[in-house]
DNA sequence: ATAGGGTTAG
């Protein structure tokens, strides 16, 4: 019930909490003129507004009736409720109707401004306020500074700083706090430590600015120094203290540090203050206490959005991708609301994990539940498609965004999609298109790009590529000189890639002496490979890696001493080999694989496939690779080892299980053997199955007899002379032939298919004739159809 | 009558 009561030649109001509508009735009947007890009214009415559009009646009908330019008390009192209802247009028009502009009216204009985050606004302003003449006072300038913080306006806020001096306010502790928070957010750090070490009084806020300044600017140590100090001076630190801590414990990674900011959130009662929990459950995760984090969280009396947002990244940043899943059931059967944070989390986990099926499930839910998509979510979902091996997905995905969608990171992603798949030519048609839609290509760009090369063999455009980026005036950091040394070595040249190590500006890392030693794996070279490995065990002597590798070189030349060397080496460190681990989807399951595994529930059928497996390749040529083998124990233990590997035993029982026609997808966490890479290049071709691994540095997809990485990482020789050797007899003289031809042309995987092809097809020698024809040179598609003529099955080589 | 410090995501 709301009441106009009419008394004496004034008027007075009774309760107007909640219609504006009767509100609005009750201005049209104020009288015209004013006088102290209808201010006094006004005062109580504005006092218990609540709404922008009742707000907006009482300032239409104060200045119909005039009361405002007599009034300026009246007048600041509805600029303040403008201020809080965000609102600075509508208070502008009203202070500009004002007369006699007092400071304190103008300080409340400036705030309204700022608080609106209309900094620009503000400092108009305040410069005007300036030309008038009226004296800026000590709340003027914390308004004009947070303006100038929160725009990282650092020009007018060292002009604002002046301004502070000349009109005495340099030890205004109000100023001085607001001086210390412009400096950080301008990213003068060390401006902000002066303003804060002249001060001769500080408060919490005070302490907590500075804090909070050097935690932002990632100087977490300084943070933590300063917190103590503030102890000492017997300042108690509030919530906000403690988040700012918190998210310096966070960047330190320190776990002790975050269970005594624990302890001092459980001795102030802090746990009620969702800010706090979420900071201090942060900084457990990122200093890999995940569990903590769960317990923390589990106990949490209030989650919000960030709360678990913080726990699935924790999960997912700990190398728990699967966890951070199963935490997202759980949050909706809480009906807890995922948003674009959230869906971008659990991706990025779904890529990790390189599950296609959870990616896939993810991708429809964020589309089924209308979430909005921004540009880092949708380079997410690329990323995801490349790395749970659906290539075309993530293409169609990236072709499907306008190029408004895009940004550089867009593009990133997708060079790397195609990099990791072994296609260089169509991340470096990439580079061209971006710089087409005018995005300039950055440090990571080159990277991918440099990396692309390496995996498909492009020596040349990655040299170019290189070149081109110092061109554009990208500096060459450590990781694009690591991609060189990785390219060049693959390609076997590992004198230009030794010259390169050489040549560089600064002291190589272990990056780039482990792609020479990798390289020196491939192509067998001891010397160059114990100089690299000499490096490596300086560099980082706890990576048991590099010991594995340099132990495989000796062993591929049969220096077992050597190998007995290094191994007991490993062992006095305490250095074990990672475990390899394979996992292979199948359906909506996901069956994981140790070497020799046997605890599958179905290990038994398993190895049975896998032996049957291996003498079923072997029948068309497929030589087992010992030389992966560590042991110095005998040949045919070694060739039991290698039956079963953890990624043989993921395909095996792919074929197993998997239906005829669906792609076979395997996840390794190190890189495949030589063996198993050969092995799948047979099975692929015998039972006419496409089999994608991914493992720890890129993707193969198996087809048709041949992988995508052309071998490059797998030198193809040694399977195609394997086959030569053992398969071809003397009556197949055309095929030889047509094998040679496809030497001379530098196509060695079709010289490889083709050498398997003639023992299948059981080609004869009176079959073919235009042997010479073949050699000449001239387009292979022609020969092909000479072949084909002939009633020769060529299938494989015209895809 | 008015003021200064706060968490997640390559």
């Amino acid at each position: 019930m709301h009441r106009l009561g009419l008394g004496g030649n004034g008027w007075y109001l009774i309760s107007c909490r909640r219609s504006p509508n009767n509100l609005f009735f009750s201005y049209s009947s104020l009288s015209s003129r004013p006088n102290t007890s209808s201010i006094a009214s006004y005062d109580h009415l504005l006092h218990s507004c609540n709404s922008l559009n009742s707000l907006k009646q009482i300032h239409s009908s104060l200045s119909t009736s005039g009361f405002i330019k007599q009034s300026p008390h009246l007048g600041a009192q509805i600029i303040i409720k403008y201020s809080q209802f965000s609102d600075p247009l509508s208070a502008r028009s009203l202070f500009d109707a004002i007369h006699g502009l007092n400071s304190f009216l103008w300080n409340t204009m400036i705030r309204a401004y700022t608080n609106a985050h209309h900094s620009s606004e503000t400092l108009q302003l305040y410069a005007l306020m300036r030309r008038t003449g009226v004296g800026p006072d000590n709340y003027t300038f914390p308004f004009v500074l947070k303006a100038c913080a929160s725009r990282s306006l650092l020009f007018q806020g060292k002009l604002a700083h002046g301004d502070a001096l000349r009109c005495g306010f340099e030890s205004d502790m109000f100023v001085e706090a607001a001086l210390v928070d412009m400096y950080a957010k301008c990213g003068q750090t060390d401006d902000g430590r002066a303003v804060f070490d002249r001060m001769t009084k500080r408060d919490l806020v005070c302490w907590t600015a500075m804090i909070t300044a050097y935690e932002q600017a990632l100087r977490p140590k300084e943070s933590l120094v300063l917190f103590h100090h503030m102890q000492q001076e017997r300042l108690c630190p509030d919530s906000i203290t403690t988040v700012s801590i918190a998210s310096a414990v966070a960047q330190l990674g320190d776990a002790k540090s975050a269970r005594s900011v624990h302890a001092h959130v459980l001795r102030n009662r802090f746990l009620e203050d969702v800010f706090v929990t979420n900071s201090l459950l942060d900084a457990y995760a990122k200093c890999g206490n995940v569990d903590d984090a769960r317990l923390l969280f589990d106990q949490m009396k209030e989650r919000d959005g960030i709360s678990w947002n913080s726990m699935l990244s924790g999960y997912a940043q700990n190398g728990r991708a699967s966890e951070a899943l199963l935490l997202f059931n759980q949050m909706q059967v809480y009906g807890a609301n995922p948003n674009p944070v959230t869906a971008l989390i659990l991706v990025s986990a779904c890529a990790y994990l390189g599950s296609l099926h959870l990616g896939k499930e993810l991708h429809s839910f964020i589309i089924n539940s209308r979430m909005a998509i921004d540009t880092a979510l949708r380079n997410a979902i690329i990323d995801m498609y490349a790395k749970c091996g659906d290539l075309e997905s993530a293409v169609q995905m990236f072709n499907n965004s306008s190029p408004s969608e895009r940004n550089i990171s867009s593009w990133n992603v997708m060079i790397s999609g195609y990099g990791m798949h072994g296609l260089g030519k169509e991340a470096l048609e990439l580079l061209s298109r971006m710089q087409e839609e005018g995005i300039e290509p950055n440090h990571i760009t080159f990277t991918s790009l440099l990396s692309s090369c390496s995996h498909a063999g492009l020596v040349d455009e990655g040299r170019k590529c290189f070149s081109d980026m110092i061109k554009l005036s990208v500096t060459p950091e450590l990781k694009h000189y690591a991609c060189m040394v990785d390219m060049l070595g693959r390609a076997g040249l590992l004198c230009e890639a030794f010259n390169l190590i050489k040549e560089m500006p600064s002291e190589p890392n272990d990056g780039v002496w482990g792609a020479l030693l990798l390289a020196c794996r491939i192509h067998g070279n001891t010397e160059l490979g114990e100089l690299a490995a000499k490096n490596l065990f300086q560099l980082e002597p706890e990576h048991a890696g590099y010991y594995v590798l340099m132990s495989n070189i000796y062993a591929a030349s049969s220096k077992w001493q050597e190998v007995g060397k290094l191994r007991r080496d490993m062992k006095s460190r305490g250095l074990r080999k990672p475990a390899a681990f394979s996992v292979v989807e199948f359906g909506k399951e996901v069956h994981g694989f140790h070497t020799a595994d046997q605890t599958h529930r179905q290990f038994r059928e398993v190895y049975r496939k896998v032996e049957s497996l291996v003498v079923e390749i072997k029948m068309v040529g497929y030589m087992p690779d010992r030389s992966c083998i560590l042991h110095d124990v005998e040949e045919e233990d070694k060739e039991h080892i290698l039956n079963y590997h953890s990624e043989k035993l993921a395909v095996a029982f792919g074929i197993m299980k998997i239906d005829p026609g669906m792609t076979i997808l395997v996840t390794k966490n190190l890189r495949m053997c030589d063996d198993c890479h050969s092995a799948f290049k047979f099975i692929s071709y015998i039972y006419h199955r496409k089999i994608i691994v991914r493992d720890a540095n890129r993707f193969h997809h198996f087809q048709g007899g041949s992988c995508s990485c052309k071998d490059y990482c797998h030198p193809e020789l040694k399977t195609g002379k394997a086959i030569y050797k053992t398969s071809i007899k003397k009556s197949d003289h055309l095929g030889q032939v047509i094998a040679q031809t496809y030497s001379d042309w530098g196509e060695l995987d079709k010289r490889a298919l083709l050498l398997l092809d003639i023992k299948l097809v059981g080609l004869e020698e009176s079959s073919v004739i235009p042997v010479k024809a073949l050699k000449d040179k001239g387009p292979l598609s022609s020969k092909i159809g000479i072949l084909e003529q002939k009633g020769i099955n060529l299938k494989i080589y015209s895809k």
